[in-house]
RNA sequence: GAGGAAGUGGCGGAAUUGGCAGACGCGCAUGACUUAGGAUCAUGUCUCUUCGAGGUGAGGGUUCGAGUCCCUCCUUCCUCACCA
């Protein structure tokens, strides 16, 4: 073996071998324990993005080694293959949707085989087949006949500009996260998820090891909140009196004048057009309800037309048609003004009897609650601003305790939301209001047992989530398996599915799904109309880890006897987007079939095999890890103002001044530019493409606005600043390049070593060297062959310890996805063996033996690598299957260690000492030694304090004088 | 506005439970070999007033001992955002 390492020789033969004898099919053998191991799979959008190899490689290095050490393990991988971009790609490139999707896919499978990873191929699964979304339909009649999918009528989210509608996850700043596009308000029959139903059992994550951000992204998203509910009912109408006055003088925006004198106790008086409507309001400040001025409605809330008075009807009209015309990103503007309009209607406070003005506002989301609330301006801020935007009176219900006056209407220039005693408020005068929420409030507890007691309100729950809507006007979806005869809705009978898309249908530029105007699709006979519209993809990757237990499965959605073995997924890899996505979905996805009963067969099959049931299929993947984001490379330096003395071709600066782009002073005679590089002190200045060069004095001022305190000239940024990738920046990498040029075992390993995975960080593609080297200098240790001198038995054996201490970190790392120490420690051995071995200090024998381990511990890395030289030393194949070196902690103890000697906790000196000693000797020692007389001169020390080395690390003792 | 994560050399990043800060790599410097070097090899590389000191965004605290824990502030990133 003399050649050189030329990784593209062996990649791609080991590759072809790996496939040719089956080595990473995963196989249910109840014999060995099993680790699922899963990786998000990619939507098949036509090349494989460096993201890819970051989230994948890393997640296949962590599977091989649980594999060696000896789990059966399930490594399988597949396509999220329908989605709007197909369909996009049909209209404007006249492709249809299935040859664009598995053109992409051919050719991303084969980008993924050059990853060198394990997946099994075998148990691919691709949603957009009809193997595939059969199953999908068929989830969705179960779901249909157990109440958990229903038809129902909703303000949804619809874009325009994809003409179809999107789930409130998919909206992103009143925008469609995926093109940008505004995203309007609109009411619409459609099909949802009742996800609402598992919102307590989803905030529960007892036993999952998910990232703690995830948990608490997705327990803000449920938005759980703890409240009560009252029933304000409409005043009768503002008709005749003093009250009509008021309306009529509302006419055109309320007076502070009316506004105010509206406000009082309801008179007995009679008659109303209007009507006693019930007005049902959330809050989660019970306490406060004795504080409401007015009520607020949403603009879409039903009530509104009923209520509205003839006298304020054209103003509300006017202002509905106002909000109906914004798109959600100008309604979410901040700091916007508190807009709305008084609908002439009055309405009494349950608690008081008190008779107050009803208003619409668009502050108040018809989303959220129940669509309306009580206005206490006292005590909330948005209240507040629209009671002095409206000159709506303010009542302190709260009396906070700490103040030397009281609070008053007058003298408030902001809600007051703290503790404090509750005032004006009848029988509930003096109650306790504490920062707690809900029931665990006194005040709050109180008043919620009194609404109770009276039927004046109740105790709620309310959440911020909303029911799944999984409902697309779009083509290329899963058909959702439902006709309609008239109003009635017929589901499509279990053995005519999977409901087919059809093939031959036309992409009109109409932007309506081809479905709609496809007869022979729609058109079931004379009285049935099939669904039109499609599930989201969301419904599909909600149970694909299902899928690939049996891929190939026709008698239902997974094989019970596989999943009796696999599930749960026991280690779940991807990107942190899908936290109140995908994460969620396939959470109450889970929930859902096992309350129906989807899991049964599963469950009998796993005690049959003396295996515990119970909880297994509660969540649908034990632990989670999200890996972080490769950024592209390109940035801009500070842009700094230089003064001083010019030297030559540099200036020697004694100031340097960070400023904006366009702010150097008018007659400035320095240096000035953007820092395009900087090394040590030296500046290269970059203004207008031409270069100068600054040398910062040491003792110069440096001043950068924005980071307080002294600065200094390492804190000055040069040009190589971190942004995301994309094809517009231009920074985008090609994986298939890189393999090219370095081989594919390099390319892992940089993604592996040159990042915190969990946190992603800036592409350089210059730090590519430093695995590259390694696995270069193990090719040529593996070349040189065994010595044939014989070796130093003392370097022998401080090389089998520092292996065995390899070993130990290299499984820490693993274990916790910190991949790039668990390399980091193999490059230090490789540095040490290869010191040993130009001494001349390594035998044959143990050559042959740490070899053996090093190639072993290297093959979760570098496959290819590995089995090559596996290989070319004589071992049998596959180095995959062979066992992980075992940590031997006998062999990886020291027999010398330092001891530090501290003084007040600063290391002074070590010594060398034997790694047994004990607390007296150590003592002992440390005080003798040179750091410790010269601090003591000559006086005892205060304290000592000996700390023993843990775990191979170094004792110490600590000397305080 | 609410919630979360994070600030460590020129750069990417290390540092079990509080216990020698800067592992490993890139870059850089010097040297060797070279017609050549953006190749390879060797050595060095936190700072300073260098027989000693100081140093992990700023300031304070707890401790024998703080990058790590607590408080205040600054900066960056992420998520949600008029949530009643």
């Amino acid at each position: 073996m003399s050649e050189t390492y030329q990784p593209h020789e062996i990649e791609v033969k080991w590759q072809r071998k790996w496939e040719a004898t089956e080595l990473y099919r995963s196989k249910v053998d109840w014999d060995k324990p099993k680790h699922y191991a899963l990786t998000m799979l990619p939507y098949p959008s036509g090349d494989l993005h460096i993201g890819h190899w970051f989230a994948m490689t890393p997640s296949d290095a962590r599977a091989r080694w649980m594999r060696m050490r000896g789990y059966n393990v399930l490594f399988p991988m597949g396509f999220d293959a329908f989605g709007l971009p197909a369909e996009q790609a049909a209209i404007s490139r006249n492709i249809h949707p299935w040859k664009w999707t598995y053109a992409n896919i051919e050719r991303m499978r084969e980008q993924l085989r050059s990853m060198g990873a394990m997946f099994d191929w075998e148990r691919e699964a691709i949603s957009c087949t009809p193997e595939y979304y059969k199953w999908s339909e068929w989830f969705f009649k179960r779901f249909y006949e157990k109440d958990v999918a229903y038809r129902g009528s909703a303000l949804v989210n619809w874009s325009e500009s994809l003409q179809t509608v999107l789930a409130n996850e998919q909206v992103i700043d009143g925008k469609d996260e995926r093109t940008g596009q505004p995203v309007v308000q609109k009411m619409m029959e459609q099909w949802f998820f009742a996800i609402t139903k598992y919102a307590d059992e989803l905030l529960d994550f007892e036993g999952m090891d998910w990232p703690e951000s995830i948990k608490i992204m997705q327990t803000n998203w449920i938005g759980r909140s703890e409240g009560a509910r009252a029933t304000f009912h409409t005043a009768e109408s503002a008709r005749g009196g003093a009250i009509s006055q008021n309306a009529e003088n509302a006419r055109g925006g309320a007076t502070s004048q009316n506004a105010k004198s509206a406000y009082g106790r309801a008179g007995g008086s009679p008659s109303t057009e209007i009507g006693q409507h019930p007005i049902e309001i959330y809050t989660t400040r019970p306490d406060t309800l004795w504080g409401a001025t007015f009520m607020v409605l949403a603009p879409e809330h039903d009530l509104v037309a009923k209520i509205t008075t003839d006298e304020q009807r054209a103003a509300v009209e006017h202002y509905i048609d106002e909000i109906a015309a914004e798109t959600e990103i100008e309604r979410m503007m901040e700091h916007r003004e508190k807009t709305g309009v008084f609908t002439g209607a009055y309405a009494i406070n349950p608690v008081n009897d008190e008779r107050v003005p009803i208003w619409i506002a668009d502050y108040v989301m018809i989303t959220y609650g129940t669509g309306a609330i009580m206005a206490v301006p006292a005590h909330d801020q948005r209240d507040f601003e629209f009671a002095r935007a409206h000159d709506l009176p303010i009542r302190v219900v709260i009396q906070p305790e700490d103040m030397t006056e009281p609070l008053t209407e007058e003298r408030m220039t902001e809600a007051y939301d703290g503790p404090g005693i509750m005032v004006n408020s009848d029988a509930m005068d003096g109650s306790v209001s504490s920062w707690q929420k809900g029931r665990k409030n006194p005040a709050i507890n109180r008043v919620i047992d009194w609404l109770e007691a009276t039927g004046k309100g109740e105790e709620s729950v309310n959440y911020r989530l909303r029911d799944w809507l999984i409902s697309r006007q779009r083509y290329w979806g899963g058909p959702i398996p439902m006709m309609y005869a008239g109003d009635q809705i017929i589901p499509v009978p279990d053995e005519d599915l999977p409901v087919e898309l059809p093939e031959d249908v036309d992409f009109l530029p109409t932007g309506r799904s081809p479905l709609t105007y496809h007869e022979p699709f729609f058109k079931v006979d004379e009285t049935l109309r099939r669904e039109t519209d499609t599930l989201d993809t969301f419904m599909c990757s909600s149970w694909y880890q299902l899928r690939y237990l049996s891929p190939d499965c026709d008698a239902a959605p997974f094989d019970a006897e596989e999943a009796a073995y696999w599930l749960p997924v026991d280690v779940y890899t991807g990107g942190a987007e899908h936290a109140v996505m995908h994460l969620l979905y396939t959470r109450f996805f889970t929930k859902v079939l096992r309350d129906i009963g989807v899991y049964d067969d599963a469950a009998a099959a796993m005690r049959r095999h003396g295996r515990d049931p119970d909880g297994a299929f509660d969540e649908p993947m034990t632990v989670l890890r999200n890996q972080g984001q490769v950024l592209g490379g390109e940035r801009q330096g500070h842009f700094v103002l230089c003064s001083g003395r010019v030297a030559g071709e540099r200036m020697l600066a004694e100031r340097v001044e960070v400023v904006d782009w366009n702010q150097v002073p008018a007659g400035f005679e320095g240096y000035f530019g953007e820092i395009a590089h900087r090394t040590e002190n030296v500046l290269h200045l970059n203004m207008a493409g031409v270069t100068q060069f600054v040398e910062v004095q040491p003792d110069a001022e440096i001043v950068i606005p924005h980071i307080s305190g002294e600065n200094n000239v390492n804190q000055l940024q040069h040009h190589l600043d971190i942004q995301r990738m994309s094809k517009s920046k231009g920074n985008v990498v090609n994986p298939d390049e890189l393999v090219a040029k370095y081989g594919a075992d390099a390319v892992r390993c940089y993604l592996m070593f040159n990042f915190d995975w969990q946190k992603g960080g800036p592409w350089n593609e210059n730090n590519i060297k430093g695995p590259q080297g390694w696995l270069h200098d193990i090719w040529e240790i593996v070349a040189a062959g065994a010595p044939s001198a014989a070796g130093d038995p003392s370097v022998e054996r401080d090389i089998v310890r520092k292996l065995h201490q390899t070993i130990a970190v290299i499984n820490r790392g693993l274990e916790e996805f910190s991949f790039n120490t668990a390399i980091a420690e193999q490059m230090k051995f490789k540095n040490a063996l290869k010191a040993a071995l130009r001494a001349g200090s390594i035998g044959a024998e143990v050559w042959r033996d740490v070899m053996s381990q090093v190639i072993r511990l290297l093959a979760p890395f570098a496959p290819h690598l590995a089995e090559e030289i596996w290989l070319r030393l004589g071992w049998e194949y596959s180095v995959h299957t062979q066992p992980w070196p075992e940590y031997d902690a006998d062999l990886a103890r020291e027999e010398m260690v330092d001891l530090v000697v501290m003084v007040n906790g600063k290391p002074r000196e070590t010594i060398a000492v034997a790694v047994d000693i004990d607390q007296e000797r150590a003592q002992e020692m440390a005080l003798a030694s040179g750091a410790a007389q010269r601090s003591l001169s000559g006086k005892a020390p205060k304290r000592t304090i000996f700390i023993p080395g843990r775990n191979g690390s170094d004792p110490k003792v600590n000397i305080v004088v």
